[in-house]
DNA sequence: CCCAACATGTAAACGGTTACATGATTAC
DNA sequence: GTAATCATGTAACCGTTTACATGTTGGG
């Protein structure tokens, strides 16, 4: 899905100015997952009136640059609902945190402990994101996609907690095996594949 | 984290060629999360090859092209060290499974638990690739990764199926809540702010 | 005094996917 | 026969980020 249709739907929710719009979803429920940025929005957006899914209304300020309000139109709800329709693409996911901790037996232990304490502190920054957001919205939909957050970071935070209390713990284990040499199982290897199975 | 650099990782695994790289990869724990296209492989590794961080050797094959088998150099090695050193980017997450239902309230109820049905398989499936990888893996780093997996997917899929439950139960409510219209609290409005506080 | 927030926009760079080009082999 | 797997590569395209350009207001 891309920003062009993600304002679209955030114009459903009322009329809004780029710059708004980008708050509207760095600081809701969907700003907990991921950004956007002015150099995709303005652009997506005078694409939207361009197509005449969107009106626009220029508001004059004292001393700043008119404010483009925009409204989505009919036609815009219209293309939105049908858009919802269509075959939801797989999630884009990249992580670097997750590729780094898959070779943390390439790093010194002191690293591997920063990084599992930052991705703590972020998920725990998260969560309370999540939370304050929580007694705001009324709308069910929201609702679930906080509820949604709210479940998988925790289930990660529970987990990173768990890895890194064994340092911490006289019995100093399990994150220190993440040191150790590895190596792949042969079937993962799949090189002068042997006709298995 | 570009491909670039995730090629570099992988080859410090073993001797490999563009193709098993992809396989390597999406087979691998990695997989459950993301996939790579070859249009992306074959230039990093030449890249790769250009900076003189992999050597490529080519095996003459019959009847198929040549493989090319890309070797992790000394400095390359080095360099992927080094770039486990650098600050972790955020994760890029971009889910339009998400962004659909946070606005569950503008889709057909049937559309909805369709929605729904699919989710929950392919996390399930998801979770059935990582268990199956599990006995495989000795190395601590990559049962690291895929215990996150679980432990994240896992959630993800409890939470689902309790919202999808109250479909079926006799109490039917919940996913019929999220067709309900939805309004914004006042505060995630941000128009003509009334300074709040 | 400087930085953050407000406000819009453009252009270049980036990192990736999709489609195209080519072609043998094996399993159903 | 036809689809999948093996095997590499290029070019066009796409959506997005980053950097640039411009300027005011208000708070620390």
């Amino acid at each position: 899905m891309d920003l062009r249709t993600i304002c679209l739907g955030l114009l459903t929710l009322g009329d809004r100015s780029g710059y708004e719009l980008k708050k509207l979803f760095e600081d809701g429920s969907l700003g907990s997952i991921a950004g956007v940025s002015f150099g995709a929005i303005y652009p997506a957006l005078g694409k939207l009136a361009n197509e005449g899914l969107v009106s626009c209304r220029a508001e004059a300020q004292k001393k700043r640059p008119d404010k483009k309000i925009y409204s989505i139109t009919p036609a815009g709800r219209a293309a939105f609902v049908e858009a919802l329709m269509d075959p939801v693409a797989e999630d884009r996911f990249r992580s670097t945190f997750i590729f780094v901790m898959y070779f943390a037996h390439l790093m010194p232990g002191e690293r591997l402990r920063e990084l599992l304490s930052e991705r703590i502190a972020s998920a725990e920054q998260r969560i309370a994101q999540l939370r304050a957001l929580e007694p705001l919205s009324t709308c069910p939909s929201h609702r679930f996609v906080i509820g949604l957050g709210l479940a998988t970071y925790t289930a990660e935070l529970t987990y990173l907690k768990r890895q890194r209390h064994s340092v911490e713990a006289p019995a100093k284990r399990r994150l220190d095996d993440l040191r150790e040499p590895c190596q792949l199982s042969p079937s993962l290897h799949g090189q002068a594949a042997g006709s298995s199975s």
